[in-house]
Parts: C-alpha cells; sequence; structure tokens
RNA sequence: GCGGGCGUGGUGGAAUUGGCAGACACGCCAGAUUUAGGUUCUGGUGGCGCAAGCCGUGGGGGUUCAAGUCCCUCCGCCCGCACCA
C-alpha cells in the first residue's frame, strides 16, 4: 500500500516492553473492514435500522491533503463511526470537487491536460484517505468531473431552465480584458485581475442565471428552522439575503428626455421624502448611459467611476464624486418644487433600483454628498428630547426614530407611522408602492473556462436558444484543446461549437461557456445517495438518505456553497428530483488548524521541519544552526511554509496519532494548534492503552460474572460505566476533547487497579478485562485501529471487529455513585466536605454538616438563620450577625 | 459604521447550565528505573502566606444563601458584512 517511511525517529523503549506496531496495524485493520464490507450501505437498504447521512464537505483535488482535511475527516468519522455503534444505518461517502481554474493553470504552466492532472491528484489524495481509516463507503465514490456526473447536472439545469428558474440575461460583470473572460468578485484583487493583473473593467455580457431571488422569501424563512446550524451562519445568510422593507416611487422628470419620463427610486425612509435636496443615480444607470451619449462630460464621469470600481479599498480612498445632469425631477408631493438630478458614484446599480432620493439630514452618505456640492440640508426627523435641529448646523446625519417636522400632512407623526403615512400617499397619487427589497441578487453561473460543465443550449440564428435533446446528453468537454492562447479553450475549439441546430437542422453554434464549480457542489450530496442512477438523483434512494443529518465543513463556505445547496435543493424539488426544502439538517463549522511560524536570519520563511527548538526555547536552523525567529501561530499556508504534511505524521506516529491529537486539543469549532508536542503526547498514550491491554490480557478471566467484587474492582466497573455515559454525552454535544479526557481518565483508572489484590483476583481480573474492552469500544470512533487492536488482545478468537460491535451499554445503577461528597459552606464559603451516601436525606445531611469539625468550630456561637441544602451537592449554613 | 463571538493557571482547555473553579492534556519541578534518550513509572504543580487562612474566572458595580455561569457598565481581542439608500 504505502513504502515503509524511513526515519531515525526511535521514541520507543527497547526491550521486553509490549509495542504497538502501528505501521502494520493499521493497514492490516483497514483491510479487514474492506473485506468485512463493514462501511458499505446500499441505495435502498431493506434492514430496519434508521438512517444517518454524515457528509464532509468534499475536496478539491489538489494533489496533496493538508491539516485541514484531515481535522474535517477525523471529526465527519467520528460520528460516522459512533452512530453506526448506535444502530444507524450510516451512509459516509467522499468525492472529488474536480473542476476548476487550478487544472486549467496546470495546463498553461505544465503543459498536461487538466485531466490528467486532475485524476493524478485524485488518486494520489485516494490514497493518503485511506490511510487515514476513514470508515467511508468508497463504492460511492465520484468526481464532478467525470461526464456520468457532469452529464447528470446537465439535465438537471435543462429541467430548471424549463421550469424557468433558468435563464440568460444582460448583466453588469468583472472583466479582464487580457484574460478575455469574466472573473468572480473574489478574483479581483484590488480592482485588478488576479491572473493578469490587468484593470478589471465592469462590463455588461449576457450570462446565464439561475433564478435563486425567487426563493430569497423561503431561503430566509426557513433559517428559522435551522436549528442544528450554527448561529452565526444563519445570520451570514440573513444578513446576504437581506431583505429590507421600503417603497418603490416614480419622480417625473420636469422635462422628459429621449422617452425617459421618470426615474423610479427605492427608499427605506418614505418619511424623509421632505427633506429631499437632490436625486441621484447610479453611473450605470440608463439614464446616465443616455446623457453620456449627448455630454462628454458626463461620459468622461462614468468611465472614471467604471475604472475605480466599488471594490472596499476603492470606496476607502474615494470620497464621495457627483455630475450634475441639468435634469430636475418633481417632489412626488409638492409636484411645484424641483430638485437636481446628479449621477453619483456612491450609488450602487445593482441595489435597489439604482437611483435615490438625497436626504443629506438623515442618511451620512447624503450629508458627505450636499456637503461636497453645496445642496441643502433640510433636518425632518425631531429626535426624541431635542431642541429643534434646525437651529445650527448638523453635525451628523441623525438615522435615528423621531417626531415629524416641516413634513406637511407627516407632521406630528413618530417615523414608523409616518413611513405608512408616505406609503399610502404614494399609493394614492399613483407614484409608487410600498415594496419589499432583497439585497441577494440572481446567480450568474456562466464561466469562459474550459474545466467546467457544459452549459447544454445550442444558440440559433433562428430558433434563438435551444436546449441540448435529452438523448445528446452528456455534452462531453472535447479532449483536444489548446491553451496556447489566452481565453476561452472551447471557443478557440475549431470544431465542437459548431453544430447543427437541434430544431430547425441550421447550422448554429454551441454555448461555450461552462458552469461556475460552485454549480457542481451544490448537489453532489444527493448523488451520493445513488451514485450510479442513469437519472441526476434516483427519487427512492434521495428519499430513503436526504436530507444530511450531519454537514461538517469550514466556516468560509457559510453563505456561497451553503446558500447555493440550499437553494439547488429547492429547485430540484420544484422539478421532482427529490422531495425536501433543506439539503442540510445539522451543520457544524470546524476550526482552523494553525502552526508557529519560522523565519531565518534572512527573513525567509522556514518549514517546522527545518526547525529545531532547545530546550530553553531558542530556535535553531536544524542543518545550518542559523537562529531562528519563532512568529506568530497562524493558519498553516503555504506561503508562511507553516504547514505540516499528513502524510509525514502518519508515516512517524500512525494516523491514530494523528486522529486523536487532532481531536484531544480544543473543542471542534476553535481554531486549534497543531504543536509537536502534542502529537508526541497523543502517540505516547497510543502505547500506554496497548500495553494496558496486553497487561489486562495476561491476567486470566472466567467468561462469567462473578458473584462479589472488592471495592478496587467495583471502583474500576463504576468509573467505566461512568465513563461510557460521560463519552456518550460529550460524542453527542460534538465535545470530542472532553470525550478524549475522558478516556484519559478511564486508562489511568485501570492501571491504578493493577495492584493485586488477594482476596478478589477473580473479580479484580474480570474488572479490568470489562474496562479495558469497553474503553476499546469507546476510543473506536476516534482511534479505530488501536481499537481493534485492544479488542483482538482481550479477546483473540473473536469472530467481530470492533466495528462492528454496537456501543457499549451503561450499567446506570452501577455508574450511580452509592456516595456523594457534599460540599458545606458557611456564609457561601467552603468550609469543609462530608461523604454521605446518595440521595441521604436532609436532616441526616445537615446534621452531618454541622458536625463537620471545622464547620462545627465556625458555628460555634453563632445563630444559624437559614439552612440551605442541595441534595447530593452542597449544604450552606446562613449565620446572623 | 452594522451584526456576531470570545476573555478561566505558564499553555490548550473543563465545569452536570446558579451549587467544591481549574477535570484531562501539554509544559515545568522532584524522585525511581534505564547504557544514553523527545523511554517508562511515582509524586507535586492557580497566587500570597511558616501556618490558621486570605485572594482568585478581563476591570468595576449589582441580584442571590450561593455567580466563571444571571443583570448593568467599561476595557481588550477575534470574525463576518459594509457607500445596501
Amino acid at each position: 500500500m504505502t513504502d515503509q517511511p524511513v526515519t531515525t525517529f526511535a521514541p520507543l523503549p527497547e526491550g521486553d516492553a509490549p509495542r504497538y506496531d502501528f505501521r502494520s496495524a493499521e493497514p492490516h485493520w483497514q483491510r479487514a473492514w474492506a473485506m468485512a464490507g463493514c462501511f458499505h450501505v446500499s441505495d435502498l437498504p431493506d434492514d430496519g435500522r434508521p438512517k444517518y447521512y454524515v457528509l464532509e464537505m468534499f475536496p478539491y483535488p489538489s494533489g496533496k491533503i493538508h491539516m485541514g482535511h484531515v481535522r474535517n475527516y477525523t471529526l465527519g468519522d467520528v460520528v460516522a463511526r459512533y452512530k453506526r455503534a448506535r444502530g444507524f444505518s450510516v451512509l459516509h461517502p467522499m468525492g472529488w470537487d474536480a473542476f476548476g481554474l487550478p487544472a486549467e493553470n496546470a495546463a498553461r504552466e505544465r503543459k498536461v491536460h487538466p485531466a490528467q492532472w486532475t485524476w493524478d491528484n485524485i488518486a494520489a489524495m485516494r490514497a493518503e484517505l485511506k490511510r487515514m481509516g476513514l470508515s467511508l463507503d468508497w463504492e460511492r465514490e465520484f468526481a464532478t468531473c467525470d461526464p456520468l456526473y457532469y452529464g447528470q447536472q446537465q439535465r438537471l439545469f435543462l429541467d430548471m431552465l424549463r421550469a424557468g428558474l433558468a435563464e440568460r440575461k444582460e448583466s453588469w460583470v468583472n472583466w479582464d480584458p487580457v484574460d478575455g473572460t469574466v472573473l468572480a468578485n473574489e478574483q479581483v484583487i484590488d480592482g485588478r485581475g488576479w491572473r493578469s493583473g490587468a484593470l478589471v473593467e465592469k462590463k455588461k455580457l449576457s450570462q446565464w442565471f439561475l433564478r435563486i431571488t425567487d426563493y430569497a422569501p423561503e431561503l430566509l424563512a426557513a433559517l428559522d428552522g435551522l436549528d442544528r446550524w450554527p448561529e452565526r451562519v444563519r445570520l451570514m445568510q440573513a444578513n446576504w439575503i437581506g431583505r429590507s422593507e421600503g417603497a418603490r416611487l416614480r419622480f417625473d422628470l420636469t422635462e422628459p428626455v429621449a422617452g425617459i419620463g421618470d426615474v423610479e427610486v427605492y427608499t427605506t425612509r418614505p418619511d424623509t421624502l421632505f427633506g429631499m435636496s437632490f436625486l441621484a443615480i447610479a453611473p450605470e444607470h440608463p439614464l446616465a448611459s443616455h446623457i453620456a451619449g449627448q455630454n462628454p462630460a458626463a461620459a468622461a464621469f462614468i468611465a472614471e467611476c467604471r475604472r475605480l470600481g466599488t471594490s472596499e479599498a476603492a470606496i476607502e480612498a474615494t470620497e464621495k464624486q457627483g455630475f450634475d445632469t441639468g435634469l430636475r425631477v418633481r417632489h412626488p408631493f409638492e409636484p411645484e418644487r424641483s430638485f437636481p438630478v446628479w449621477i453619483a458614484n456612491f450609488v450602487l446599480m445593482e441595489y435597489g433600483t439604482g437611483a435615490i432620493f438625497g436626504c443629506p439630514a438623515h442618511d451620512q452618505r447624503d450629508l458627505e454628498f450636499a456637503r461636497k456640492y453645496g445642496l441643502p440640508v433640510v433636518p425632518v426627523v425631531l429626535p426624541p428630547g431635542a431642541a429643534d435641529p434646525r437651529q445650527g448646523a448638523v453635525e451628523k446625519a441623525y438615522d435615528g426614530p423621531g417626531t415629524m417636522i416641516g413634513s406637511g400632512f407627516m407632521d406630528g407623526l413618530a417615523t414608523e407611522v409616518a413611513k405608512a403615512a408616505a406609503i399610502a400617499r404614494i399609493a394614492q397619487l399613483g407614484m409608487g408602492s410600498g415594496v419589499t427589497n432583497w439585497r441577494l441578487r440572481d446567480w450568474g453561473v456562466s464561466r469562459q473556462r474550459y474545466w467546467g460543465c457544459p452549459i447544454p443550449v445550442i444558440h440559433c440564428a433562428q430558433c434563438g436558444v435551444v436546449p441540448v435533446p435529452d438523448e445528446q446528453l452528456p455534452v462531453r468537454l472535447p479532449e483536444d484543446v489548446s491553451f496556447d492562447r489566452p481565453g476561452n479553450p472551447l471557443d478557440h475549439h475549431p470544431t465542437w461549437k459548431h453544430v447543427a441546430c437541434p430544431a430547425c437542422g441550421q447550422p448554429a453554434r454551441r454555448e461555450t461557456d461552462t458552469f461556475d464549480t460552485f454549480v457542481d457542489s451544490s448537489w453532489y450530496f444527493a448523488r451520493f445517495c445513488s451514485p450510479k442512477s442513469s437519472a441526476p438523483v434516483d427519487r427512492d434512494a434521495a428519499d430513503r438518505w436526504m436530507p444530511v443529518d450531519q454537514y461538517i465543513g469550514g466556516i468560509e463556505h457559510a453563505i456561497l456553497h451553503l446558500l447555493y445547496s440550499r437553494f439547488f435543493i429547492r429547485a430540484m424539488r420544484q422539478t421532482g428530483h427529490v422531495g425536501i426544502d433543506e439539503p442540510f439538517q445539522g451543520l457544524f463549522t470546524q476550526g482552523m488548524v494553525t502552526h508557529e511560524s519560522y523565519r531565518g536570519a534572512d527573513g525567509r520563511w522556514l518549514y517546522p521541519g527545518e526547525v529545531d527548538i532547545q530546550a530553553d526555547g531558542v530556535a535553531r536552523h536544524r542543518e545550518t544552526g542559523e537562529a531562528v525567529t519563532i512568529g506568530r501561530v497562524e493558519a498553516m499556508s503555504k506561503s508562511r511554509r507553516n504547514t505540516v504534511d499528513p502524510g509525514a505524521i502518519i508515516d512517524r506516529f500512525g494516523a491514530d496519532t494523528a486522529r486523536w491529537f487532532i481531536l484531544s486539543d480544543n473543542p471542534p469549532e476553535r481554531d486549534m494548534q497543531w504543536t509537536e508536542a502534542g502529537v508526541a503526547g497523543a502517540f505516547r498514550f497510543t502505547q500506554r492503552v496497548y500495553r494496558l491491554a496486553e497487561s489486562v490480557a495476561l491476567m486470566a478471566a472466567s467468561a462469567n460474572v462473578p458473584d462479589t467484587f472488592s471495592s478496587v474492582a467495583l471502583e474500576l466497573r463504576r468509573a467505566a460505566h461512568r465513563a461510557v455515559v460521560s463519552v456518550t454525552a460529550a460524542l453527542e454535544s460534538f465535545a470530542f476533547n472532553v470525550a478524549v479526557a475522558r478516556i484519559y481518565a478511564l486508562a489511568t483508572a485501570i492501571a491504578d487497579s493493577e495492584r493485586p489484590t488477594t482476596d478478589d483476583a477473580a473479580g479484580l481480573a474480570w474488572a479490568r478485562r470489562e474496562a479495558m474492552e469497553i474503553m476499546a469500544r469507546l476510543m473506536a470512533p476516534m482511534m479505530p485501529h488501536l481499537a481493534e487492536a485492544v479488542y483482538k488482545k482481550l479477546v483473540p478468537d473473536a469472530a467481530d471487529m470492533v466495528a462492528q460491535r454496537p456501543w457499549p451499554e451503561a450499567d446506570l445503577a452501577l455508574a450511580a455513585a452509592d456516595v456523594v461528597t457534599i460540599a458545606v459552606q458557611v456564609m457561601g464559603k467552603l468550609r469543609g466536605t462530608i461523604a454521605m451516601p446518595t440521595g441521604a436525606a436532609a436532616n441526616a445531611v445537615l446534621a452531618a454538616a454541622e458536625a463537620e469539625p471545622n464547620v462545627a468550630r465556625l458555628l460555634e456561637g453563632k445563630r444559624v438563620v437559614k439552612r440551605i441544602h442541595v441534595p447530593d451537592r452542597v449544604v450552606n449554613f446562613v449565620v446572623a450577625g
């Protein structure tokens, strides 16, 4: 499977100490699980067990796994193995998010075909993942770049097209003029294309969109039902969807231009209409474009705005700028008054209607704009308890609630009442109406890239957009493509795009854009239910397995992937492919894996493997001996070289050690720090557990439960059954670090029981075996290989494996203590403890507490006015004076 | 600016949800075993104090018999969104 590592690391004792050889044990048990089919489930099982679908976000096949993957897949595997032991039929699949830009970059830079590069990477990463001992059903594996997958995606798209959920429309996009492609917002850095370095332009292009906005209300409302999602993620999605209540209203131009008679505005503050002093439109607004056609100065202003864009950095640096068009609009309530129309760089075409009315007194942006261009500032909202604001200059726009002034029919009304009154008047005048506005925009899925799923349509001069007929699916990517030229290789291909129109038979052109790779990842979890199906999903299999009960991944997907998937599953519901609303019932977002960073004397970053840290904390270069500066603990990244290769860790310490350490360090939702000392500690524990198992196995124990146990044996049994209770609770609540701590405690309890007792050899031997076997099963979700080795040591002729055994049952009566320690307080301060039988009566406990010497001393001569008794926990005496 | 989260020993963290703060681990100290050891084992380890004891969960205030936990207030750090009208 893998080469035996060559390493000089030898942390184990010589001599006769037993030694757990993970290098042979881990591959052995991995083979045994595979041969027994422990982790395979069928699409439509008939086993009577409840289903449980646990899924980790599938990886992009970059070629190597990193520690983030190790953490992600270890967390998922703990859940999968635990749920399986609890009697669930567990679906736990793995696949590859295989389309994307890096493959094309590799093709350009290394002259290797994207498909070759991708499949090689998949093979390498599959081998690495298999070494981790994950309980995956590998029979379900697929890659999104396989036509068997993306062909089904094309079917889904065509169904959506027929259902009106997909459409082609013009929109403003980020355009890289050098690479000749659209870029996602994330690929624009400081206004420049991330590859070409060219200034990105705003360009109006015809692109494919999925109508996610149709589902905006439902996507928002359903967040409330996702009670097993982190609050943080739900809030982020709610903000992204961005519902706001307001009004749309029309402002008539005093003199219409070229058929444009009015400008529509969206506002959340119709109550402040009487404070208006200007109207502003976005540089991309149709009216602005029209004006630019006649006015070179306006055209120049718009071009400048377009060049600067609206990136965060640009906004910080750019002050508000405007261009007075000379046009004027009438006030909707007072048609005799009119206001200037400006083109303003701070108005966004994408939000609302791309036009606003400016009310400087009650909006900070409008105020800054008005100050710059000498426009009036007219307060119309009086803050509660404030004097008339017209007395002085307005320092800062007041955007809070208050009482209306100078606002005609609204005078004296409270802000919220005034909003309703303004909307009613607008509607009555036929100028507009109250509306709900959404920040969410339709999802542009067209990409001018080769390595993606072809969009299955044909453009015909006669028939327009024609879907590729079913029998011609999948539309396969051509293999003979050239990356010599910038731009989209599909568009450059000599023959691929030239096809006959399926409708009229005339020469037509195949769509050469491919889908955004987020489309691929928006339904893969549904495909896992029936990965071989000739339909996108087998409806029965989807009904059986969906939704995903527990999804696990990084917080970086809080919006994009998770929101797209929530939309996609609804679109699939609408087109009859699934019967559910939400794809992911439970979501867990893990923290990042971090590490110290190191820099050499010349400032270059060094890998942890190049650095030796001495006992005094001084760091030196392993080979040159030069001084090394220890930097901050940061997320592992290639650029800082503070990465640790999981493969090397598994070579040196084994998969169980890596899994155990990554779980033990801290709660999984927080960032964890990878440390050499931590790994070494985890490794020592694996050895300790195995030695313990050997010592337990050496004591012959009878098959039958002994009649009596000594107190030492009974205490061990109690510790074991308590561990079952506490580890179970910890795993249920994702407190894996606590589960680890409880197992450490059980190991110590077993070790402590080793002292020989003459009176109860049989009982102790039996109790130690029981405890050790319980421990093997409790640690199996985290250290599955070691658990098997321990079990085999205890029961050499066992017919089954831990992976096939149920979760241990706690004997609750045994786990319950018969004696408890009760804290005794005087005036709320701890003054002593007493041991009492569990559930002892209040009067008995209070009497014993009062008799406790130190307590008795403190109560001497005092009058006790109150006695608090919390059963089995605490007693508190309140004394007078 | 808006929204959210977090502050507990030298370190990561635990605390049955208002009931013995510091479980468990790392590190450190002491001792034992070993031909050395990133080996194994034993004991110790919040601070001050010889001690009884006092102090202690970012600071201050409050509620309560009892507060890491609840309330108010301030400080610090982290994350997300952001000319969203």
